[in-house]
RNA sequence: GCCGGUGUGAUGGAAUUGGUAGACGUGCUUGACUCAAAAUCAAGUGCCGCAAGGCGUGCCGGUUCGAGUCCGGCCACCGGCACCA
């Protein structure tokens, strides 16, 4: 019979969704593992080849967990509100959550053909009410935690969008998803404050089992640096509160910059002498956007505040005040004291504005350029501080400042609070009214959840509005608190709320009292491994981090951190080695290779293809080795077999590829385990297996193409599902073979190989070597002056002339 | 500039962590089967050389009986962050 992949692939998902082979049932008497990938947002595109690299590699793990008896949760979802199936909507004129329907629809019927074994009872969809009611329930809790704020602040806009975008949505200055320019808007936003959970975020990193290109990512994106925050007198009688990681170069610092937007400006303009070239000044700086503003390669700009002046605290001497769009008024305190000899930035700055250099860390030439070290350097004209090194001195100083009550350490994070409003339609709406007389208030919970009403034109208006704000009898309620009228917001939540909690509502889906049960809860968490994206590392990895953290210091979570284990895989690119597009043209359907080759085909070459952890390109030929191999197995199983038992001359390999395919699974080297099965597939074809033999290569192949494993179990008359039998066992001392072929060098080169008896002893290995024929002709006129023996590898011979 | 990563045949990629470089797959060459092609099966395939042999893991140097692997110094490419004081 011929493999006739298409109706066994049909046969088997049927099987396994009519039996419900892997459905998860919370049981606390058996040890649990929660296998986690991202899930997808359903576009209209469908699947794309690049979904299932990260699905199989999980469904693998999952199916071998399972056979080793873990009772395993593998959930599937849908995270599908977003601007892509808005957009779509408008301009095909249907609703939103009808295109999402579809889509969904679309990617269900795709996922279920690749064979993926998932929990099809616990899928989750972001755009249900009764889902999205959770997001709004953790948002009002953040709310009354104090955690989420609105405030009028200049924010990322982008023209394309016409949306806010969080400072994690813009990439080199355009909008992370349409690449349109991004400028700067004052809008009056609603925020998360992520940054209360900086600290945290950073230490438990420690505590979780991730790669480390992800925590280093995400601790350079907390950003945390440690200085001191210093009070600096003006003549005007104001304190100038500046930070600095460097106070202990403070009797360097000849002058200070305040950032083009600092508050005290109001109050000094009217007397500065040049307020009218300030003003401009100020206002050339808010019309840039951000990107322009710290374009590194720029030259330095400011001006003078002519008229006020700051007094150096440890000199006492009095320095002039700039205004330049260098210091950020988003960070520290949005102003700094200048120290050109040593920081770059300042020495630029003074240079170009002929201001005063002063050495006080020996060890550079300040003429030339800043001298930042802070290892080598010994403190100079500097006071009380001179001969100390830098580290030193920066904890004197630090003492100093707190004794005469003029600063104190201070630590600071580049992490910002999470610009939360979107004004668009297709997202949660935020679930909060403004009244006049109690300012924003929270939807008691028993009103969630608040559903989108139904509107006529989803696009957003030119002044930067969500569409909501058109539906006056939307907006228009009443004050959950005292009951006058109130005005709802008609912001909605960006596409990163809902999938911030996700994995929990996978734990108990269809709860309606909670978003999950503490039963369940305590159960699953945390999840076991998770498989994603490098590009989700400083958004819905940190962000669901953060909301994690909050839900456990509210008691709903019973652990800290909500992924024990984080990998990443690669991605897949097209043929020519870029990225798939369809502008490309070179985005390759995996419906198509389904059909063609089968599900089990792609799932293996996809986990062929290479280094799961890096990009590799696609490769149509390629596709086709899978399939021959998966085909030599049919032809094997159906025509080759011969006897019953094990056979002893694959006992070797056997041994060595159930070690070999268990332990690369869990390193994630998919594609070594899969070569190194079709080793054993090529060594019976040099010799036929028996039932016992194919039965071995079954189970190890069930997980990686388990249709065909599935087909050929039961055609060989085996018990159950090879999903379900236990996973095969290895024994270490079955191992070797009796022979082995050793390499023999001669002075560390290479000569030829011999077999020996295994585990052969040295005199043996040097007899067996001398027999062979090179060594004979390169130890004539040679004595050995000595040998290095590696057992069952190399014998190396080192020769010298014989006297 | 800072942080992280990567350089191996025609090609995707292996190499038990210092022990036969190129497993496995693709491609290519040859043969069998076929009227022919595809498919399949068998043999071969790092480079130079008829051979003996020599040379080969981005480059230069070092350690070692032995280096893709360790050390020192470069080069190239990719990813992230970037006026964060």
């Amino acid at each position: 019979m011929k493999y006739d992949f298409q109706n066994i692939e049909r046969k088997w998902q049927k099987i396994w969704e009519e039996n419900k082979t892997f459905k998860a049932v919370t049981d606390d008497r058996r040890q649990k593992f929660y296998g986690l990938i991202e899930f997808p947002y359903p576009s209209g595109e469908g699947l794309h080849v690049g979904h299932p690299r990260p699905y199989t590699a999980m469904d693998i793990i999952c199916r071998k967990r399972r056979m080793q008896g873990y009772n395993v949760l593998f959930p599937i979802g849908f995270d599908a509100f977003g601007l892509p199936t808005e957009n779509y909507a408008i301009k095909n004129k249907v609703h939103p959550a009808e295109v999402t329907k579809r889509n969904i629809a679309r990617f269900t019927q795709q996922l279920k053909m690749l064979g993926f074994s998932f929990d099809w009872d616990r899928v989750v969809n972001t755009t249900d009410p009764s889902y999205y009611k959770w997001t709004q329930w953790i948002f009002i809790q953040m709310f009354k935690a104090g955690l989420a704020y609105k405030t009028t602040m200049p924010v990322n806009w982008c023209t394309s969008c016409k949306c806010v975008l969080a400072n994690e949505e813009v990439v080199n200055g355009v909008c992370e998803r349409c690449g349109s320019e991004v400028v700067r808007r004052e809008k009056s936003q609603w925020m998360l404050k992520i940054t209360a959970y900086a600290q945290r975020l950073l230490d438990d990193l420690d505590e979780v089992d991730y790669i480390e290109r992800v925590k280093t990512q995400q601790r350079n994106w907390i950003g945390r640096s440690t200085g001191a925050e210093i009070d600096f007198d003006t003549t005007e009688g104001d304190k100038l509160r500046v930070y600095t990681t460097r106070p202990d170069t403070i009797f360097g610092a000849t002058y200070m910059v305040i950032s083009p937007e600092h508050k005290i400006l109001e109050k000094w303009l009217p007397k500065c002498s040049n307020a009218d070239e300030i003003a401009v000044y100020q206002q050339a700086a808010s019309r840039k956007s951000d990107f322009e503003r710290t374009e590194v390669a720029k030259e330095k700009t400011g001006v003078e505040i002519k008229g006020v002046r700051a007094i150096n605290p440890v000199t006492g001497n009095e320095i002039p005040i700039f205004i330049s769009d260098y210091v950020l008024a988003t960070y520290g305190t949005g102003a700094i004291m200048a120290v050109p000899g040593h920081d770059d930035r300042d020495w630029e700055f003074a240079r170009k504005f002929g201001l005063p250099i002063i050495e006080v860390v020996k060890g550079g030439d300040v003429e030339k350029a800043a001298f930042t070290d802070c290892e080598t350097g010994v403190m100079v004209n500097s006071g009380f501080l001179n001969g100390m090194p830098v580290e030193e001195a920066k904890k004197k100083i630090v003492e100093w400042l707190e004794d005469k009550g003029l600063g104190q350490e201070k630590v600071n994070f580049k992490l910002r609070d999470w610009v939360f409003s979107r004004q668009r339609y297709w997202g949660e709406p935020i679930p909060m009214v403004y009244c006049e007389k109690c300012g924003w208030v929270p939807l008691p919970e028993d009103q969630l959840p608040l559903t989108l009403p139904e509107v006529q034109n989803y696009e957003t208006t030119d002044n930067g509005e969500s569409p909501l704000a058109a539906m006056t009898d939307w907006i228009n309620t009443t004050c959950p608190h005292c009951g006058g009228s109130a005005r709802r917001e008609t912001d909605t939540m960006p596409q990163w709320a809902g999938s911030s909690w996700y994995f929990l509502r996978y734990m108990d889906p269809h709860n309606d009292k909670a978003l999950a049960s503490k039963e369940a809860l305590d159960y699953w968490s945390p999840v076991d491994w998770y498989i994603g994206g490098m590009e989700h590392t400083t958004l819905h990895l940190l962000y669901s981090r953060f909301w994690h953290k909050f839900l456990y210091d509210i008691g709903v979570v019973p652990t800290k951190e909500p992924y024990k284990k984080r990998t990443s895989h690669g991605m897949i690119l097209g043929e020519g080695n870029e990225k798939m597009s369809k502008s490309r043209g070179n985005v390759v359907n995996p419906n198509d290779i389904v059909e063609q080759y089968g599900a089990d085909t792609l799932r293996l070459y996809i986990m062929f293809i290479g280094d799961f952890e890096k990009a590799a390109p696609w490769s149509a030929n390629a596709v086709k080795g899978c399939k021959r191999f998966l085909d030599r197995i049919w032809n094997l199983a159906e025509n080759r077999l011969s006897g019953d038992e094990h056979s002893q001359n694959h006992e070797a390999i056997l041994n060595r590829t159930i070690k070999k395919v268990g332990e690369d699974i869990e390193t994630m080297k998919f594609n070594t385990a899969i070569a190194c099965l079709m080793e054993l597939v090529n060594a019976y074809y040099e010799s036929a297996p028996s039932r016992g033999d194919i039965k071995t290569l079954l189970m190890l192949l069930s997980p990686f193409a388990p249709h065909i494993a599935e087909e050929l179990w039961q055609k060989q008359g085996f018990d159950g599902m090879a999903c379900e039998v236990a996973w095969p066992e290895y024994d270490e001392s079955k191992m070797v073979e009796s022979e082995k072929e050793i390499a023999v060098q001669i002075n560390g080169k290479f000569r030829g190989t011999v077999v020996v008896p295994a585990d052969s002893d040295e005199d043996t290995v040097i007899s067996i070597a001398k027999a062979n024929e090179k060594v004979a002709r390169a130890m004539e006129g040679m004595e050995i002056v000595r040998s290095i023996v590696v057992k069952n590898k190399l014998v190396n011979l080192i020769l010298r002339p014989a006297k």
